[in-house]
DNA sequence: AGCTTACCTTCCACTCTTGACATGTCCAGA
DNA sequence: TCTGGACATGTCAAGAGTGGAAGGTAAGCT
């Protein structure tokens, strides 16, 4: 149910449609809860059948703008303050890792390399975003910033741990 | 089509039952790649029928023992060796972080610190864990390690974060 | 005026995941 | 002997997520 909840948090600053929640799903949320243009207007079509948001404009193109209503933002006070994150996550790189020992330590170690690299790679761009942004003092910037630190510090975990295990795989 | 693999991998060392991986599942593989009885079922069904799987001996209580066939460990190392992993992942705890501009600073900080003592007991876990296995110089062993030392490093990560975020959150 | 591009929504078919329910068998201990 | 607990599988409904097709409007450019 984190979609709903998303989609009312991102409709907390200003109004949007179901168009420009979608492009932000694309950017800057993309790494933490992507989605999909069908489950976005479908949730929103949901949402406002449930009166957590509504209709506030209609602009050219059939465009609909929704506003987050008094009960929306409740609920996702509500959500944050009284239920508990889902922590299960699903690795495909950690499964992997389980099986490498049915192939031959060399190509054990070209996965691992790879994720290293991936990940370092994923470091370095995180970081240049980083010092591109202009970080103000105000909400938005000190959970963003909150947000974008995790990513830094998840990411050189992951290639630091890679480059770890590449040493442990010997030859044989 | 992750699930469908994770069966083929544990069934590489030994033949198993439906029950067996179940076992599996919600212990040692629950943290990588959680997966109810009706999932492991289904899956095994469908394994059986594309002859990646065959049963090959039947106990008692209906129980199923199934077998890795040759294609079977054909199709596990083409998945590890010519397959990129996935790597969207969704968090759940960070997704909030984004929102939590919503609440007052202590309700934030509330949060926070609630993910940085869970994230902690979870690190002391893993490294009880850690110390109370025998680790040999197996195929099992090292990966398994490998992975184990991944949970730790992640634990760990996240368990800083937190703390530091806390010291981001200014009283307003 | 005509064309292209961006905007904007809806619908559909499919797979994956969850949780619950249903059904029954074997075995050990009181 | 009986009874509870572990063993063992199967099915079903509902929700979440993916990917793509379809359909249409407005705006900008040449």
């Amino acid at each position: 149910m984190s979609l709903r909840h998303a989609l009312l948090g991102l409709l907390v600053d200003h109004p949007a449609s179901g168009y420009d929640l979608l492009k932000t799903f694309d950017t800057s949320l993309a790494n933490v809860w992507p989605a999909t243009q069908s489950q976005i207007y479908g949730e929103l079509t949901k949402l406002a059948d449930a009166g957590l948001i509504v209709v506030s404009e209609q602009g050219p193109r059939g465009r609909k703008e929704y506003t987050l209503t008094d009960p929306g933002l409740a609920e996702l006070r509500r959500w944050l303050t009284e239920t508990e994150p889902q922590r299960t996550t699903r690795s495909d790189v950690l499964l992997r890792v389980f099986f490498l020992g049915v192939l031959t330590p060399q190509q054990a170690r070209d996965y691992l390399d790879g994720q290293a690299a991936h990940a370092a790679e994923l470091h370095a761009n995180l970081k240049a975003l980083d010092d591109s942004i202009d970080w103000d003092d105000d909400d938005l910037s000190v959970y963003g910033r909150i947000a974008l630190e995790y990513g830094r510090r998840f990411s050189a975990m992951q290639r630091d741990w890679a480059r770890w295990a590449l040493t442990q795989v010997k030859n044989k």
